[in-house]
This record gives structure tokens, C-alpha cells and sequence, in this order.
RNA sequence: GGCCCCGUGGUGUAGGGGUUAACACGUCGGCCUGUCACGCCGAAGAUCGUCGGUUCAAAUCCGAUCGGGGUCGCCA
């Protein structure tokens, strides 16, 4: 090894370091060769610093200095020394000083790097993934991965304050019905069986509460068959909480305790006393979303009930069929081109909408494609009812609630894009509770749970379980940051008999909740206390934190959107023995095999 | 499973039927004692993801396929 034993870290070295001898470890980031005089950008995972090699002071180190490349791994002895006032870099932490080179040890050489490791660069994904120790050298990353420790750091720290045990649940379980498609391990010792990785640790918390834990957190990994997004992994991290005698209030302000906590020791963001409080059916309402985005207005409103007598044949069949006409004020885009508006189509026919309406105030006209379908009176009802002044652009939808929701809530979030509404430095949370704890499924005729089947419901809203289920409000709560989900959680059941109603609700048969939920039904019996909880997606959340667009971009090593993993080559083949002892057998379609 | 975008020296891009496949960075060699995206001189490096088709001629047009990305469905 190295006689020279590092002593000081590149980044850290300033003004007050000048004098000092010290020993860096490092990379080569970028080599200036004049001649008789090197100067070496050294990078670590502190920073940068200037290493000069000068062939009056070392002729040895210099001759060196000559062989080094990008990306080397060097030692160096050096003296710490002020620039001169014209030498100095501004741009740089260290560019007040740099270090003047006794002596150096070349540690490693390096290939020619397949890319710069310096941030701002514009290298295909494609090859980030294949180099991703590289990828991660670059500073951005370094960075990311770094919060994501601070964060990760903050969060044990507070909830150990708050007296929450971390606990880990196995990896190998129980595929269990509803809920993602599993991962699956073959077992070798139970022919034909297999384990399924967990989804998330749900189960295994709310026993660990009637174990009497009362309060328990991990930061857990979990894993979902699922096709991929920027933003879904098929194996991602949550931070995993889970409390015994707390209602829904308790829960809130602890995880805004907690958010307080981790932002402003991560980040040094203070954030507000508590957060805003937003129902479903609120939000569903107005933003057309159940994770609206509330940094900017623009709110949905309806216009249906200004529409009962209209002539207009799209409008008054929608409402005929039960449906809902809404529309959004695009403040100040009367002005935009037919293929301005056409691109805005783009978006609502992606949600199903078939066609979007619109009437623009230019001021000296009236511009629409339906205002010969429209009275006057209807056309200044409508005018009105979304306080349309000259300049502005109203945009409708009429179809189906779900549709138009989701149509307008994109476009809502598209037109703020254009319009540059969003502060990108707001960090804007709210909580939505009051969801619905089923949705009707009318492929499978079906009640399924919007949240899961463990979450209880409004006890306010008990006797409709058997009249009318669809009414009944969960006792579930959504944390979103600025549109986006960070986590939710909910009460959950803690009574077998309500437990099992909601088994039969959602279809299980009793034979099939014996099987897969025995145990839980079981362990409701013997002094399960009433608890609830919750669970954050970590990566999200570091993604939100470094204003990044991808959640792989704060996962060191991330999988592609088919879900492989381009540096490790994973997933792989395996050879027959393997498969031999698993009792495994391939049936491929024929287009794969060979 | 559907729709959309991308694939050209190591990297990023240009080129859209006939080019010596262009440029920048990087690389290699030479020169250089104050640079910091160092500079100057010179050089190497690409059968244009793959397969097939159209054509006298394909990086370029068509089809398939592989890989990457976005998104809907799916997923909480």
C-alpha cells in the first residue's frame, strides 16, 4: 500500500488551510500540461482542488505529473498555498488556494473515461446505466446520493427521539391476492412453492402491532411486477411506519413532525407549522386529481348545470347519459394558434376525452368552434361562471366524471408548464383524506379497495359497509408535495369480524381469507390493538428534494424501463441444474427459445 | 398490450438516395512555467444498432427486430 496516508479531503481546503502540508487522495478530474508546469484538477468525493507540478520545486513529481490521464487515482504531499489575486478562481470552492506537489503516487491508472465525469453533461441514458460507477462519480450524483443519507439519517434520528423501534420483515413471503402483480422466488426445499417478495411490509407491521411493538419503522425495500415509469422502480424504497392507539390526527402530526425534521436537517428548509387538509372529493372536484398540485389556481369548474336546456347536441346528450361538463380558464391564451390548441387536445384524448371544447376572449371577438351552438345567454352564463375576462381561453370537457377529471387535471398541469406558473422552488405539501374505501370494478363486478383491504373505515360511515359500500369513507390520508404522492396510510382494521366483512365485500371467499388471511384473522382475536400507519416513497421524495425527473437518478443503481439492469446484465439466464433442483420447467413462446 | 420519440468515431451532434460520412469534445504524438472548458501544430479513430427489402446506387426510403426514453392501460 501507499506510504502516503491522505490527510485532508481536496473540497475542504480554503484560504485558512495555507501553510498547511497536506496528503490528498483522489481522481485526475482534468490535466493542464504547459510544459515545465502542470496544474491537476483533483477531485474526491469533496470537491476539487488545483494541484500544481512545477519543475523547480519537484522535478521528480513533475516527471510524473507528465504520465498522469483523466481519471487516474492519485496520492499527492503537498503544501497548501495562496493564489496570487490575478490566479485566483472564483468559480471554484478552493480557488483561493492550491496545492504545490512534493511528491505523488500513482494509485491506479484509468482507461480513456467513456464520458466526462463532470456534471451538465448530455450522455444517453443507455450508457449512464452500462457505466454506472462512472455515472456516479459525477458530482450531481455524488450529491444526490449524499442527500439521500442526510435524509435517510434524519428520519432514524427523529423517530428514534419519538421512541419508534426499526425493525426488519422478510424478503421472502406470501404472494397474496389484489395489489400488484409479485416477484416471485422459486423454494427449493417446497417443490412447486414459492415465496413472493413484498410489495410492502403491511402485514408484517400490523402483526408486529398486535405483538405489542406499538411503534415501529424501516426503510424498506419493496418490489412490484409492474411496468415502469420515471418515477416507478420495480423495487423501491419506503420509509415504513406503523403505530398502536393513534388516530388519524396523531398520525398527521407526527409525519408532519417528521417532514419538518428531515427537511430542515437535510436541506435547511423550514417548512410550515402543518399542512393543509384537502378531501377527496375536493380535489377531485376542483383539481381533477387526487394529488392535484396546488401551487397554482386554475381550478376545474362546472358548467353542466348552465347547460340543462342548451341546444348544443354534445353537451345535453353528456348530461342526458349522466355525465359532467367542466372547464378551466387559460388566463391570458386567447391568442393561441389552432395547432396551439390542437396540442392541448393531444393531452385530453390521451385521458379518453373526445373532444375539448373552447372559447377564446380575444378582446374584439368572440372566437369558438361551438359558439353557433351556444345562445347569448348561455355564452355569457359561461362567461361568468369562469370570470373570463379579454385574453383569456376557456377549455372544456364533457364526458364521464372520470374522464373529464382526468383529462382537465392534465391539462391543467400542462398549461401551468406553458404558462410558467409553478415556482420550482416551492415545496408545497398537503394531506387528502377522505377517500372512498371502495371503487366498483366493472370488468371483474366487483368491490375492490381503493387504498387496500386493511384499512378501516369512517366509523361514522359503518352501517352503509352493508347498504351501500361505495359511500363509505376510508380512514385513509395521502401526503402529496407538489402533485405528487409522496405516501399515504390509513387506521386500520384491528377487528377480525370487520376485518372478514370487508374480505366478503371485496369478493374473497371465506375459504380463500382462511387461506391467504388466517393467520391476521387469527391474530385479531387475541388483543389486537386498534393502530394505523403509513409509508413513503423514499425515492420520490430524494427525486422532489434535487428537482430531478427520474427516481433513477437518486437510485444508484436503477433498472431500464423493461426492467433490467444494463451494468449487471440482470436479469440472466440460469443453467438446467438450477432449474433442475427447482422443479422448474421453461415453456417460452417459441419466438424466444434458443 | 397501445401510442409517441431516439439509435451515426469513445462522448455529444450534423448529414434525409450518389459526400473522401462533417463538426465539437475526448484520445494519441510534438511544443509550451500560471492555466483552470489552457493554448498551438499534427495524427488516429465510424462499413451510420441488427436483419431483410426497394434501387444501378441506402447512414438516408420501406418492413421487421433489438436497445433506450416518455406516456396510456397497469401500478398506490
Amino acid at each position: 500500500m501507499s506510504e502516503l496516508k491522505r490527510t485532508a479531503q481536496c473540497g475542504s481546503l480554503r484560504a485558512a488551510n495555507i501553510g498547511e502540508e497536506v496528503v490528498l487522495s483522489g481522481w485526475v478530474n482534468r490535466r493542464r500540461d504547459h510544459g515545465g508546469l502542470i496544474f491537476v484538477d483533483l477531485r474526491d468525493r469533496s470537491g476539487l482542488v488545483q494541484v500544481v507540478f512545477n519543475q523547480e520545486l519537484s522535478a521528480e513529481a513533475l516527471k510524473v505529473a507528465e504520465s498522469i490521464r483523466g481519471e487516474f487515482v492519485l496520492t499527492i504531499r503537498g503544501q497548501v498555498i495562496g493564489r496570487v489575486p490575478e490566479a485566483v478562481n472564483p468559480r471554484m470552492a478552493t480557488g483561493e488556494v492550491e496545492v504545490v506537489c512534493s511528491e505523488i503516487e500513482i494509485l491506479n491508472t484509468a482507461r480513456t473515461p467513456v464520458f466526462d465525469s463532470a456534471d451538465g453533461i448530455h450522455v444517453d441514458e443507455n450508457v449512464r446505466l452500462k457505466h454506472r460507477y462512472l455515472d456516479l462519480r459525477r458530482p450531481e450524483m455524488q450529491q444526490n446520493m449524499i442527500l439521500r443519507h442526510r435524509v435517510t439519517m434524519a428520519m432514524r434520528q427523529f423517530l428514534d427521539s419519538r421512541d419508534f423501534l426499526e425493525i426488519e420483515t422478510p424478503m421472502l413471503t406470501r404472494s397474496t391476492p389484489e395489489g400488484a402483480r409479485d416477484y416471485l422466488v422459486p423454494s427449493r426445499v417446497n417443490p412447486g412453492h414459492f415465496f413472493a417478495l413484498p410489495q410492502s411490509p403491511q402485514i408484517y407491521k400490523q402483526m408486529l402491532m398486535v405483538s405489542g411493538m406499538e411503534r415501529y419503522f424501516q426503510i424498506a425495500r419493496c418490489f412490484r411486477d409492474e411496468d415502469l415509469r420515471a418515477d416507478r422502480q420495480p423495487e423501491f424504497t419506503q420509509l415504513d411506519m406503523e403505530m398502536s392507539f393513534v388516530d388519524r390526527e396523531d398520525v398527521r402530526r407526527l409525519i408532519e413532525e417528521l417532514m419538518q425534521h428531515v427537511f430542515l436537517e437535510s436541506l435547511g428548509r423550514k417548512l410550515p407549522d402543518s399542512f393543509p387538509i384537502i378531501t377527496y372529493q375536493d380535489a377531485m372536484d376542483r383539481y381533477g386529481s387526487d394529488r392535484p398540485d396546488l401551487r397554482f389556481g386554475m381550478e376545474l369548474v362546472t358548467i353542466g348545470d348552465l347547460m340543462e336546456n342548451t341546444g348544443f347536441q354534445v353537451f345535453s346528450s353528456v348530461l342526458q347519459k349522466g355525465g359532467q361538463i367542466k372547464g378551466i380558464n387559460a388566463r391570458g391564451c386567447a391568442g393561441y394558434s389552432r395547432r396551439d390548441i390542437d396540442s392541448l387536445m393531444e393531452v385530453t384524448s390521451t385521458y379518453g376525452a373526445k373532444g375539448l371544447a373552447w372559447i377564446a376572449f380575444t378582446g374584439e371577438e368572440i372566437k369558438s368552434p361551438i359558439r353557433k351552438f351556444l345562445s347569448e345567454e348561455e355564452m355569457e352564463a359561461i362567461r361568468q361562471r369562469l370570470d373570463a375576462q379579454d385574453g383569456d381561453l376557456l377549455l372544456f370537457v364533457a364526458d364521464t366524471p372520470k374522464v373529464v377529471a382526468a383529462a382537465l387535471g392534465a391539462l391543467r398541469i400542462e398549461l401551468a408548464h406553458r404558462l410558467d406558473l409553478i415556482d420550482p422552488d416551492e415545496l408545497n405539501f398537503a394531506w387528502v383524506v377522505d377517500f372512498p374505501l371502495f371503487e366498483y370494478d366493472p370488468a371483474e363486478k366487483r368491490y375492490v379497495a381503493i387504498h387496500h383491504m386493511f384499512t378501516a373505515p369512517h366509523p361514522e360511515d359503518l352501517e352503509l359497509l352493508d347498504s351501500d359500500p361505495l359511500q363509505v369513507r376510508a380512514q385513509a390520508y395521502d401526503l402529496i408535495l407538489n402533485g405528487i404522492e409522496l405516501g399515504g396510510g390509513s387506521i386500520r382494521i384491528h377487528r377480525s369480524d370487520l376485518q372478514q366483512k370487508v374480505f366478503d365485500l371485496v369478493g374473497l371467499t371465506r375459504e380463500e381469507a382462511r387461506e391467504k388471511f388466517g393467520f391476521m384473522l387469527d391474530a385479531f382475536q387475541f388483543g389486537a390493538p386498534p393502530h394505523g400507519g403509513v409509508a413513503f416513497g423514499l425515492d420520490r421524495m430524494i427525486m422532489l428534494m434535487r428537482n430531478r425527473e427520474s427516481i433513477r437518478d437518486v437510485i444508484a443503481f436503477p433498472k431500464t424501463q423493461s426492467a433490467s439492469d444494463l451494468m449487471m446484465d440482470a436479469p440472466g439466464t440460469v443453467d438446467d441444474r438450477q432449474l433442475q433442483e427447482l422443479f422448474i420447467r421453461l415453456n417460452l413462446p417459441a419466438a424466444q427459445k434458443g
